[in-house]
DNA sequence: ATTCTGACAGCAA
DNA sequence: TTTGCTGCCAGAA
């Protein structure tokens, strides 16, 4: 089969580049993204990823991605454990226990809304 | 070069 | 039902 090794920098690109199109009041999740970039399971590397978007000059909206569960599972990487809830609260998000309860409503798909990249 | 970790997700017991 | 383990891919030690 072809091996196609896709350039790791287009994964953190991608990452980057999907994670800025998450609309404001939304969010997605690592999974999701993974999915979108065709990595599949690689759902851990775009937490790896987001992890380094922290050192761009650009404002990633990290905070809109959530896992699966709509549980806030990066908020300590925000500098402050309560940053990533504020940031979430203010888009509308409704957060309980560190857990979006309207995390069904406020899903944002890109394999859905982007149907195609 | 090898080993371990990691902002997840799916499946098994 | 909940809890735990494995798989995934890349980067860091």
């Amino acid at each position: 089969m072809s091996n196609n090794k896709q350039g790791n920098n287009d994964f953190f690109s991608g990452v980057y580049e999907v994670t800025k199109l998450i609309p404001p009041g939304r969010v997605t999740t690592y999974g999701a993204i993974a999915r979108f970039l065709a990595t599949g399971r690689s759902a851990r590397m775009v937490g790896w990823a987001l992890n380094a978007s922290g050192g761009r000059s650009e404002f990633i909206p990290a905070h809109r991605v959530v896992n699966r569960k709509g549980m806030l599972t990066g908020k300590h990487h925000f500098g402050n454990s309560s940053t990533m809830r504020q940031l979430l609260e203010n888009e509308g998000m409704i957060i309980e226990n560190d857990i979006i309860l309207n995390f069904n409503e406020k899903f944002w798909d890109p394999s859905s809304e982007l149907t195609d990249f």
